[in-house]
DNA sequence: TGTATTCCCATGATATCCCATAGTATCCCA
DNA sequence: TGGGATACTATGGGATATCATGGGAATACA
């Protein structure tokens, strides 16, 4: 079960938005609350179950914890938040949050597989038209599901 | 059991598709949802079992998240969705998908092998007479039944 | 006591379920 | 091999459930 497609839901007078129904099934097969951070790359909010946030700190431990990098990327958990959700699914975004992806009337959800994105929906069609504009130019980047040695393990492709 | 064959089914009054008996099966043996997809390359839609995702995700899992390829490949799964069929194995092509494909009236379900592809049916057509046309031009791409090392059978990838 | 959040119910739009049907392909037995 | 019976397919449409959204009332908070 991973988070897929766009959505573009309402903020209404109290502040709230609708979390699309098909990523909050997400959350629920896994029994997971919903954690929003600020992008570290965009003006943007990412949303994802708990156990990612979890992932992030086992991984921050395997590196040098004076390091800058490491303080960038502590910076995400400084901003993140558990959100709660009424009974038809709604959040509540802070106006900290509201303030850093300028977001004002309409939110565009954003399924990425393990985490979702929150937009403002003006800005994010300008990145993905900028996005396909570099992928004209350097073309898009290799993806290789099998790769043909299946002896090396990194699945990985690139 | 692979896609195969070409089929050209009506849109409803609701905006519903039959999708293809034959294909329908092939994604039951798999036991697997249908997702579907906008094409990189062409004006048309793409479907495949939902494992193909999950491929992808899973790629994704072990390269740098922060990087922009990384985030060029999650802009594919935001285009990606996850298909509910009812009893009769129709499905509701959202106004996004219709758009985009320029899809009206009625769509052309053609087999690729481990995946299909959603076609406007002139469309198609056209642009099979225009492949044909640079065969004719610049010869013939190779085809290889067998490659020198052979990674075990089906294998299943796409 | 006033403000902000949370709970709960209402609503319209849309998606989904379920049953029906006509046309076609498949089966079966003489 | 022929031809009627049967199963399956694509399609249609009414009934029902779900979704996003709105707003009143209850509750917490300070």
């Amino acid at each position: 079960m991973i988070f897929l497609s766009t959505y573009e839901n309402k903020i209404d007078s109290k502040g709230r938005v609708s979390v699309p129904a098909a990523f909050r099934s997400v959350l629920e097969v896994q029994s997971q609350p919903l954690i929003i951070t600020r992008s570290l790359t965009d003006d943007c909010l990412q949303g994802q179950g708990a156990q990612r946030m979890q992932q992030i700190v086992e991984v921050l431990d395997t590196m040098d914890a004076l390091s800058p990098e490491v303080q960038m990327l502590q910076a995400m958990l400084a901003h993140a938040q558990e959100m709660k959700m009424d009974s038809e699914g709604r959040i509540l975004l802070t106006e900290e949050f509201l303030s850093f992806a300028n977001l004002d009337t309409t939110v565009m959800f954003v399924g990425m597989g393990r985490l979702f994105e929150i937009w403002n929906p003006e800005t994010y069609r300008a990145r993905e038209a900028k996005q396909r504009e570099q992928a004209r130019i350097s073309g898009l980047p290799k993806l290789i599901l099998k790769p043909s040695t299946p002896s090396g393990g990194d699945g990985g492709a690139m």
